[in-house]
DNA sequence: AAGGAGTACAACCGCCGAGAA
DNA sequence: ATTCTCGGCGGTTGTACTCCT
């Protein structure tokens, strides 16, 4: 653990700063019990000193015993390139793709070590954001030009407030759903499902097996 | 050996959306 | 219909560790 320093919150009383193993063995034994979630009842039941937001990013990027911990492989690092030019900064759902590996751990990984490589190694301006729009589906790439936000669910918000719905699975081998839940015309419709299909078979050509990735998303 | 620079990564912050009250 | 609470997300920060001079 990077951060030493604990402290007290005088505004709350809240803990802050590196967490104690005790503090994790009772969050272990809460969610063994009770499952997870709940992480503000939990706080109150056990009476950790944390609030609710920092137990779950706790969870999500340290307890989770579904973990991988340890170096990124190659062929991960890979898809997550991959993933990075599709997808942009959407690191949970990079993650999502990447069994055991964490939202947070990838995001870290590529600010710190990928981003860099990929500099040095000159390839980074295929990465830039223009070039990010003129991979995605066009109406995609439209909202994020006019109001660049990407909500929950892959659903994406254009200025007049118009939101398109993507459920998107870019599983190997899985094949593609994409659903527009607000009428988007058909043609537009039909060259995104097309630019999905070009990018799985475009993955198919990886050597990366099958049965590294999920199937579904989290 | 010392210390400054760079790196890795855990944790915090602020914003947003969903659902409950 | 409105407000409140909580969970989820991406961006950013802080600090231990490592490397380099």
């Amino acid at each position: 653990m990077r951060r030493s320093s604990t402290y007290y919150d005088k505004n709350d009383g809240l803990k802050k700063g590196a967490w104690a193993a005790s503090e994790d063995q009772i969050v272990k034994d809460y969610v063994k019990k009770h499952g997870i979630g709940k992480w503000g009842k939990l706080t109150r039941e056990t009476g950790l000193k944390r609030c609710g937001k920092s137990v779950r990013l706790r969870w999500m990027n340290y307890l989770r015993p579904d973990i991988i911990r340890g170096y990124i492989k190659e062929d991960e690092e890979e898809l997550i390139i991959r993933l990075h030019k599709l997808l942009g900064n959407r690191w949970s759902l990079i993650a999502g793709r990447i069994p055991g590996r964490t939202d947070n751990e990838i995001k870290n990984y590529w600010n710190s070590t990928l981003k860099r490589k990929l500099e040095q190694e000159n390839h980074l301006e295929v990465f830039k954001d223009e070039e990010i729009k003129e991979d995605l589906p066009s109406s995609v790439a439209a909202a994020d030009e006019e109001n660049p936000r990407l909500t929950k669910n892959n659903v994406v918000e254009d200025e007049d407030h118009h939101r398109q719905h993507y459920d998107v699975d870019v599983g190997v081998g899985v094949g593609v759903e994409a659903t527009n839940n607000n009428g988007i015309g058909d043609d537009e419709y039909l060259r995104d499902d097309l630019w999905w299909n070009n990018f799985i078979v475009d993955f198919n050509d990886t050597q990366l097996d099958v049965s590294d990735f999920q199937t579904d998303f989290p």
